[in-house]
DNA sequence: TCCTACATTGGACTTTGTCTAAGTCAAGAT
DNA sequence: ATCTTGACTTAGACAAAGTCCAATGTAGGA
């Protein structure tokens, strides 16, 4: 679980108290903050810091590859620090908790030849759906 | 490639000459316009036809299932009528064009039970993503 | 310490979608 | 054929999510 704000320091990321408090916001497993989650929570540490600063870090962390961006459902796209293990997402319908999942076997290879439409294809995303035990019970 | 519009009579639909103008435009294979594109392709047959309308017919098509809504970026929904053999789909990164695709094999059998977090998981969507043949060249 | 290229800010703006109150109409009943 | 009525449509206001910009601030190298 290394740490982002590591990650960042190693690529010698310009370092401002902002990038830093959106850094340390985006820590942890099972991790996927929409970009208000992490402006609020920023907010919490660094009042001052404004919406299009999140937007504006958000939007270079996924251009540099050290975080990535999933849309589960049609609203805000959310920002996962987990880019060590590539990895699928398991959804709840009802109170969108997302957990990260490993499927088995390549999704890439049951996609058959004459579907493929001559596309170079780089990238197969499977997001399963499903209510969770809190939603259940 | 039974017609939408006959599914919509054959349900006894209220058929206004609006919801009839929608239902048209989503025809074909591989279609998959955005609200905004079903309202400019149903304006030019019915030019006072309001945007809230579309938006209404659309979700109420959702509902009972003679559309699927599908989100493969970010950006706006996109509405599909090819409901009868479920499938999934293949979209290019760059110009954004979508083929429905229809891969082997089941994706839920690929979750192993211990990453089922106690969800009851109820479907599986993939998407593969790459560059058509048309961005390439 | 100074400089400056890069980062931050607030607010206007855009895109996508929802909501409502008032007007219209499809289709069953007479 | 006309009436009736609940369902449908409309315009525009509103909201959520995100982008853009010109002015201002600052991290980090010289
Ligand atoms: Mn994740
Ligand atoms: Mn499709
Ligand atoms: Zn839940
Ligand atoms: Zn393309």
């Amino acid at each position: 679980m290394s740490d982002l704000l590591d990650r960042l320091r190693e690529r010698g990321w310009r370092l401002t108290a902002q990038r830093r408090v959106v850094a340390e916001v985006l820590n942890g497993d099972h991790v996927h903050y929409t970009a208000d989650e992490v402006h609020a929570h920023a907010s919490a540490r660094l009042p001052e810091i404004a919406r299009a600063t999140v937007y504006n870090t958000l939007s270079e962390l996924v251009a540099i590859g050290e975080v990535i961006e999933v849309s589960t459902d049609g609203r805000a796209k959310r920002y996962d620090p987990n880019v060590r293990h590539s990895h699928q997402h398991l959804v709840c319908s009802r109170c969108g908790t997302i957990r990260d999942v490993h499927p088995q076997g390549d999704p890439l290879s049951a996609l058959p030849e004459d579907e493929r439409y001559g596309f170079t294809i780089s990238d197969a995303t499977v997001t399963y759906r499903g209510i969770c035990p809190n939603c259940a019970s």
